[in-house]
DNA sequence: GGGTACCGACTGGTCGGTCGGTTGTTCGAC
DNA sequence: GTCGAACAACCGACCGACCAGTCGGTACCC
């Protein structure tokens, strides 16, 4: 009787999860593979037997974490109806209490460090952000086409939110100090009407 | 005679040229020591001389980084009078053409992943985003003084526009097919507008 | 007995830091 | 005026720590 769930599968997120954890604790420069093999509870052999190379596992660790937390802002979204509100809905992204997200963001800024010097990074990191954008495309569209914005480039609205979300991100994470929860959501709020409001916005690019 | 400039002066310079130069073309996590000497034209021994250890010749050479960019940023803000016109003054920075600007991103991209888990790197980022929302306060005062932007929270606003500039920006380097410059400047506009004459925005922050 | 899953000692290469040495310059003693 | 001591500026061979990847083994199952 073979088991219910893969051992390969089981193994495998054990590994992705062991190693995401570690590069968010300590970075990825500072991460060795036996620190990995401590976390996962494998050994070094073992840990080959399933990546054959240190670029092989953390690709598939990078890869495996966009799609938890795209997994996550769908979800979330999908909750809302009204289109302002699917846009404004991730504010879980500036929630200190959120596992999901506040060990995403160190992930995140090594991957993109990474990402500048190496092309099947940056491939991965344009895809994420497709992603995000056919999303968010997806409640402006909407919001159109029910009368709440004007017309526009939804797609280009789309970038511009996503790339707002991970600006003020970066500043909430990194000083958190000078930079409050309060703030961040203030901020996400007048910049995305500003996107969505403005009265002299174009159709054009 | 003594020299017209201190050698001392003269040396640091050139390995810190140096240390960004190769930085940002390889990565910090690529970087050895012996690429800082070859680009730089001295020996191991002679970069030791000047800096004792590679983390003393890091942290030195993305301070100069900063201090740079500021510099750049201050000079082209103070060209203009109007307060709006200033804070959308920033626009080489989505400039592929711009030396300064444009091998800054690798570099600020690597310092901020280390800023993660980095006591020491991440004063220096917060002495520089402080510094910024000085910069962009005086100019939001100025325009409320004039009567062009409604009262409200100028320093949150400031730092709302260096967050979301930087957020732009980071999606412009990283992805520039999806992004274009054009992209950049509308949002960018439109998102600060959004800012500075949201109609609810109150003074609290 | 062959295959899957896993172990962990070992190796070869890399890189930060060290250190003994060299060159040139300054300056005081004679 | 010159000798040499002291020092600043710099060189590059070397060392030792670290680490990714290897490989011969083991245990268990079919």
């Amino acid at each position: 009787m073979p088991p219910i769930i893969e051992l390969e599968t089981i193994r495998r997120t054990q590994i992705l999860e062991a190693a995401l954890q570690t590069i968010s604790a300590q970075g990825c420069a500072n991460v060795t593979l036996d620190d990995i093999c401590r976390a996962s509870g494998l050994s070094k052999g073992g840990l080959t037997y399933y990546y054959k190379s240190k670029r092989e596992l953390f690709l598939a660790a990078f890869t495996e974490f966009f799609e938890r937390i795209f997994a996550r802002g769908k979800e979330t979204m999908d909750r809302f109806d009204d289109p302002l509100e699917k846009l404004l809905s991730f504010d879980w992204l500036y929630n200190p209490e959120d596992p999901d997200g506040f060990i995403g963001y160190p992930v995140l800024f090594d991957f993109m460090s990474i990402a500048v010097h190496d092309e099947e990074y940056r491939k991965i990191f344009h895809d994420w952000v497709d992603n995000w954008v056919v999303l968010l495309k997806e409640a402006i569209v909407l919001g159109v086409n029910r009368g709440m914005f004007h017309e526009m480039d939804c797609e280009s609205a789309a970038r511009g939110i996503s790339a707002i979300y991970q600006g003020i991100a970066t500043r909430w994470f990194l000083a958190p100090g000078m930079h409050s929860r309060l703030w961040a959501l203030d901020t996400l709020e007048n910049a995305v009407k500003g996107l969505l409001f403005s009265s002299d916005r174009e159709a054009g690019r």
